[in-house]
RNA sequence: GCCCCGGUAGCUCAGCCGGAUAGAGCAGCCGCCUCCUAAGCGGCAGGUCGGACGUUCGAAUCGUCUCCGGGGCGCCA
């Protein structure tokens, strides 16, 4: 409808042009808006008080000239001047409720378009180490990229979404010989330190318990043998202590704890998500990436178009060549190829297993990174701007009023499973994904659990429940729903029109969601409609006996029922037939 | 010091490629179930849009400066 108005205005304008009434050499960009205020009319643009000033005229008077070379168009039903100049649309009921056929034939597709047209796009998000359990800050980001996998395939994309799993690099050799002493512990090895910067959680307890049940004094040594760990400090002492490790155990045995450690990590991620209903297409693992030699052959493409140098012993990519602060270190003078080697050598391989557009999503910490990933792009030839990072604040928890610090290494955090086990799916992707992803979020626990009937994620299912219940009650009263009987002229009350006007919008949410990756944007519609519908429920009893308007109010709330289905999909949250 | 995000009602937040009286939820107050689920509806009250200057016919929205809060600036990942 908006595009229908934008064509009427934008065809009288260029009518103006060619007569001579208006400057040839305007340009003129249409804008037609929902109007705010009702009594305003349906639609309201502000084209004649943008081209006032490079046409030289009275802005209402230019309104004028507009309004009178417009082409009469049936759906249109009339047509004023206000204000400043805005030129504002009455439409044809008829033409507003023309959606509920629409809606009806589109079905679960309601709203899709094709904006994306079909562009391969890798999404990825969460990506966190497998070193310990998702934690609420995940959450957020698996909220947000799982609806966005959702969002953009409404919008005509072609999504490839995946998680990188580092499962190779110097966090996994300590997550490996955090497991390896609690082990030993087990085993009743006395006296060893757990050294400060090792994962502390419950869940290194676990692995290696099942490391013990299964394969007793396999992997034990005395513990004399870890006494006396060279190093300066903390960071120092671990790397000794992991040379120490792989010495002690041979390669092969620490191979084995290395893959129990990360593999059950992995799975223990992929089950959460699972039930978080977050999918993705593919899991890629960076040790594979190594194995194959892709790191290797990404450090050397670099080298070889003469973007690396060595200093003190390491190969340093040359960043700021393009745009970076500082340039990087791609391999140590330990001859360890860093992690932002192989991120390097991800993204090249995402491009060459040929995705246009790559959409990253990661927490605002890693901002810092996103200049260096993008340089080596365009070091390697790639068109800079086909990595899109999208930066997710940081989700603060609160618990009595009082901040929960968090940090993995200590394990004091609050888990992904706990929160989905205290609030439940629903509520807390749509939580999550209420906010815009830039918005710092502060999410109270208390608030959660306590009031977690008063979070808005009901009052939407609500709105759905209660539409399928109407049409449960249709058969106690004796009546079939016929669409064909229904009168949709006779819809024309206050709450029916706002409701109307509510489905219309939908079509153009999902293309503005989609094009500025917002889907907290469907949040907001979706609690607008359940309250347009609320409101209506109160106000209307659609099983009136008169069948012309029963049938239409049924119609009307069917159709509101499917576009209410179809937003809580994209945020993947679930539409339930009764609560 | 440099970079990113935020600062809008008591609280949590929308609105931000400029437009008509700045919106919602929660909390507060007053009403509404002989009627399709009251996890609902109606109403009242509540705001220097952090501050200053600038651009403009018009600024919460754009620009500059500034104050406050969060985060980031490793041969960690």
């Amino acid at each position: 409808m908006k595009q229908q108005i934008a064509t009427l205005l934008s065809s009288a304008i260029a009518r103006l042009q060619a007569d001579g009434r208006l400057p040839a050499e305007l340009q003129p960009r249409i804008q037609v808006e929902n109007a705010r205020n009702k009594a305003h009319g349906d639609l309201a643009s502000n084209v004649a008080l943008m081209l006032a000033k490079p046409a030289g005229m009275n802005p209402r008077e230019l309104a004028q000239l507009i309004v009178d070379a417009l082409a009469p168009d049936p759906a249109v039903k009339s047509v004023n001047i206000a204000g400043p100049g805005f030129i504002n649309f009455f439409i044809e009921n008829a033409a507003l409720s023309d959606v509920i056929s629409v809606i009806e034939q589109a079905g679960c597709s309601f709203g899709h378009c094709d904006a994306g047209k079909k562009e391969k796009v890798i999404l990825e998000y969460v990506s966190a180490n497998p070193t310990g359990p998702l934690h609420v800050g995940h959450g957020r980001g698996a909220a947000y990229g799982d609806a966005l996998r959702r969002l953009l395939g409404a919008a005509g994309y072609d999504v490839h979404s995946e998680y990188y799993v580092n499962d190779a690099g110097r966090q996994m050799d300590i997550l490996a010989v955090s497991v390896w002493l609690r082990y030993l512990d087990l085993a009743g090895e006395a006296g060893i330190a757990f050294p400060p910067n090792a994962y502390q959680g419950d869940y290194i307890w676990d692995i290696a318990a099942t490391l013990h049940r299964e394969h007793g004094d396999d992997y034990r040594v005395t513990a004399l043998d870890l006494d006396s760990l060279p190093g300066d400090d903390d960071e120092a002492k671990m790397d000794a202590l992991i040379a120490r490790a792989r010495e002690l155990l041979g390669e092969e045995k620490y191979a084995f704890v290395h893959h129990l450690a990360h593999s059950t990590l992995v799975d223990y991620i992929r089950d959460d998500l699972n039930e978080f209903r977050v999918e993705y297409d593919a899991w890629f693992s960076e040790k594979s990436l190594m194995d194959s030699g892709a790191v290797d052959a990404a450090v050397e493409k670099l080298r070889a178009s003469g973007h690396v140098y060595e200093k003190d012993g390491a190969w340093w990519f040359r960043s700021t060549d393009f745009g970076d602060e500082k340039d990087r270190v791609v391999v140590r003078d330990n001859g360890v190829k860093t992690y932002f080697a192989s991120d390097i050598a991800y993204h090249l391989n995402k491009q060459e297993r040929g995705f246009e557009h790559m959409i990253d999503i990661w927490g605002a910490d890693h901002h810092g990174y996103v200049p260096r990933v993008r340089a080596a792009m365009q070091a390697l030839g790639q068109n800079p701007d086909s990595l899109e990072v999208l930066l997710v604040q940081f989700a603060v928890l609160y618990r009595g009023g009082k901040k929960i610090p968090m940090s993995t290494r200590s394990g004091e955090f609050v888990t992904l499973r706990e929160l989905r086990h205290e609030v439940g799916t629903d509520a807390a992707r749509f939580f999550y994904v209420m906010r815009k992803a830039e918005q710092h979020m502060d999410f109270d626990l208390d608030l959660a659990k306590s009031q977690s009937n008063e979070n808005p994620v009901y009052y939407v299912q609500y709105a759905h429940a209660r539409i399928a219940s109407v049409f449960r009650q249709l058969g106690d009263k004796g009546f079939v729903y016929a669409r064909d009987e229904a009168d949709l002229a006779r819809l024309d009350n206050d709450a029916e029109q706002s409701l109307i006007d509510q489905l219309n919008r939908y079509p153009e949410l999902i293309r503005s969601a989609a094009a500025k990756r917002e889907p907290h944007q469907i949040a907001y519609f979706l609690r607008e409609t359940a309250q347009a519908f609320h409101s209506y429920y109160n106000a209307h009893q659609f099983l009136v006996n008169d069948a012309g308007l029963r049938n239409a109010r049924l119609a009307l709330i069917k159709a509101t029922q499917q576009v209410i289905a179809n937003g809580l999909d994209l945020l993947g949250v679930s539409a339930p037939e009764t609560m």
